[in-house]
DNA sequence: CAGTAGACGAGACGTTTTGTCTCGTATATA
DNA sequence: TATATACGAGACAAAACGTCTCGTCTACTG
């Protein structure tokens, strides 16, 4: 039976995770869920600073050691509490227009983003991850490539049905997707709304179509 | 004669201004040139969070209070440390061709933030404008507003000229100018190179130039 | 040419947060 | 039923922030 990463220092080659084991049949269901609800109702109270390991711990009724038992800091535990939204908001679409893909991924994007709170868990993540380069790994496999990894199918199906010019650079097309929208999310210089996301999937589409 | 705002707690209604009466003709411009030395050395040896104020101060060989006399926070200071650079790099191209002062710009830009701290530091800077709203305003106006405008300048120079179609969404324009180059720096899956900025200058034009 | 206000270096201090450690208790597996 | 181990509680050290208070030095002011 293998020990548990806490007890031994094994995980020091790799890219250390934040979680640990999280497999053991032993752990506690109940204070793992308490801990994730307690951390997301702490973030829409008080925003991504305001929520601190002792405050969650609090209020999951928990103790303090539960919670780096099982994770190895706090943008670990957020991670986790906000892998969901970030998995379920990932429905590949495929309506047969790139144009239509492209709207539906973005409009489901800057919505999550701007009606819960996870544009502010994820922007304290980002904010974190400047800090933390092994974080940094964690969010860009997590909350980053997937995204990625789905739009370049969208952009490769429309090149392929002759829809999309086959010599745009596809890093760049996928950047300019995304960038503005994390761009205003960090930023906040302009709402993250409707006629952003038009404009954007429509000038994508201009760059990219077959003329 | 005005008192010092760190007697009396005036600023209350404004937007709390990171830094404190640099007026005061009293203030050792030795300490201060001292200070914003000691930050610069410091971020390029550890990073945004490896600055501490109690570092800054000993490497300056000055007191801490003399930090706190004359800024608020930590990230005021470095504000100030990076302003110079951000001021100076943002010289207003005029070369007749829209595409020519854009690939001028971003090239500029991506130069200065991948050869020099100032990217470590303005990625560190982001991070801390999402804890702290009155950092955000400050970061927005010293380090976002002046490039804006100057893009806003260019492209519409570029309409009057007819280099422009003028019915594209002005600001989207300069967010898909700006978006995809924050969104490399902070996420850093992909580097910051020329090829970018050349593909990313090529996308803009297509999509807003005169068919 | 003094006198004085105030900036300065030094560093103690209280606070907050992090992450570790150690209890005694509760619980699930064997 | 026995044992391993997760649990709640909370003490603890370390780090950093920001405030406060010394005594010193310097630059305006009369």
């Amino acid at each position: 039976m293998p020990q548990h990463s806490h007890d031994t220092q094994i995980d020091e080659s790799q890219p250390q995770p934040l979680t640990k084991d999280p497999s053991c049949r032993r752990r506690s269901q109940r204070c793992h869920q308490a801990i994730l609800s307690a951390t997301i109702e702490l973030l829409e109270e008080k925003g991504y600073s305001g929520v601190s390991v002792e405050a969650i711990a609090a209020r999951a009724g928990v103790g303090k050691q539960t919670i780096y038992r099982w994770w190895t800091c706090k943008a670990g535990v957020i991670m986790e509490a906000y892998a969901d939204y970030a998995a379920k908001s990932v429905p590949m679409p495929e309506t047969g227009s790139v144009k239509e893909d492209l709207r539906q991924i973005l409009h489901q994007l800057s919505t999550i983003l701007t009606t819960t709170s996870t544009g502010a868990a994820l922007a304290g993540l980002i904010a974190e991850a400047q800090a933390n380069p092994e974080m940094a790994d964690v969010f860009r496999e997590k909350f980053v490539a997937s995204r990625r990894a789905m739009t370049r199918t969208i952009l490769e199906r429309g090149i392929e049905r002759g829809e999309l010019r086959p010599d745009f650079n596809m890093d760049v097309a996928i950047d300019v997707t995304y960038g503005p929208v994390w761009y205003r999310l960090l930023i906040k210089h302009a709402p993250l709304d409707e006629t952003f996301v038009e404009e954007l999937v429509t000038m994508l589409m201009v760059w990219m179509q077959v003329q």
